[in-house]
DNA sequence: CAGGTTCATGACAGTTGTGTGACAAAACCG
DNA sequence: CGGTTTTGTCACACAACTGTCATGAACCTG
């Protein structure tokens, strides 16, 4: 779950942007002040952090300056002005993004996705998470309680596919495209590679509780 | 000196930017649609990519896609439409921010610097330690068990090409592509040198602890 | 419950991917 | 220049993987 801390004085555009992010289905709080956000980022850290630049006391510029002091957190001006000077400024005082009220929800959180990836690129790799099964597209890799299992590329091609449309049904014709390139052919040809991977990544394979059937439809894989 | 390549099919504003780059200091290069710009991305790699979104042929997402396929340079998306729709989908395809035209040269030099301190964090680390492996790029040393061991220079650029990319699978054409420069030729060579890097940077060159082999995807080293 | 459909699975032969040693060309260097 | 190191190519052997098929179980449907 990923955390926002929203700092902004006027309270309807706080509530407002408060209210859209827990939709998208982020963690959200508010501050009232630089002051307030500060206390409060130092307290439980988020993982971004939304910043108004006309703040009373302590103004935008510098509590950008001061959170960057000692982090690294993602930062995202959210202001009324459209002015050049103060885009220049907050970037120099380090914020990531600057935005112009009003903002589109929907830019708004797919500025915070690209930042999210843009800050973890080179540290960590992603992971997707199903219970206990594992899956890095990039590290190539697939774990069970944590202990890494060896699949096929085939294999690994079929569950990342998978992955990527978690909890969504893909028919067999679905993937013998995506992951085979087939525009035709047998699809008892996934069915053998669903069970040779149930194998591997199932506790009970026979009883499979991640990668499941879904008769006449296909198959789809559950958190 | 940083590199900017800005791919741009109107002549006029491809060359207002370049201009307008040089002068703030940049090394800038144009390239008039996609395809080109991709080709010249892979001959001599920018530290920075603007694109257009409407280009001829190859568009500015595919094109973005594209890149991103095996690259994490920073992108900048310079398009006239200003539609939450078009923005979403860059971000979605990768793109690192979106300006509309026409833009301030001062803010988007601004968001340039912004990014690449992003992009900066976390990989400019000189020395990378994999357990009893170190890899320093500066010092063009590798040591095991603090002994420094000989590699070749096409080794030691292997070595350091899968160091900056820790945990990640890099296929073969990806490393013939950044350690090479080569943009076809026989995967095999990368077998035949990886082979010979273990033979030095592993205590068990047959198990390789390190440099691992991920069949049908290719080699990542991990810690 | 009979008949048809859909799915799981084990076996197998053909194919592909990888490691490695040998070798010649190229680069390097006193 | 002559010797040494490095590089790229090739061929081969072996292990791993893939796709097909046959069989039987599970599941619907009327």
């Amino acid at each position: 779950m990923t955390a926002v801390l929203v700092i902004e004085d006027d309270d309807r555009i706080r509530l407002a942007l408060l209210l859209a992010l827990e939709e998208e289905g982020y963690t959200a709080y508010g501050a009232a002040s630089a002051e307030e956000g500060l206390r409060r980022h130092q307290q439980t850290p988020a993982d971004n952090i939304l910043v108004d630049l006309m703040l009373p006391g302590l103004d935008g510029f510098e509590c950008i300056r001061q959170l960057r002091r000692d982090d690294d957190v993602p930062i995202v001006v959210v202001s009324a002005r459209d002015d050049t000077h103060d885009i220049v400024a907050a970037l120099e005082a380090g914020a990531d993004d600057y935005l112009v009220k009003p903002v589109a929800i929907k830019e708004l959180t797919a500025r915070l996705r690209a930042l999210r990836r843009r800050a973890r690129a080179g540290t960590a790799v992603s992971v997707q998470v199903f219970g206990d099964l594992e899956v890095s597209a990039e590290a190539g890799e697939v774990r069970l309680d944590g202990r890494p299992v060896a699949v096929t590329r085939t294999e690994f091609r079929l569950l990342c596919e998978l992955a990527l449309h978690a909890g969504k049904v893909l028919s067999r014709q679905q993937l013998l495209q995506r992951v085979w390139g087939y525009d035709t052919g047998d699809e008892r040809l996934v069915d053998v590679h669903v069970g040779r991977l149930r194998q591997k990544i199932e506790r009970d394979p026979t009883n499979p509780r991640h990668l499941v059937t879904l008769r006449g439809l296909g198959y789809k894989l559950q958190r």
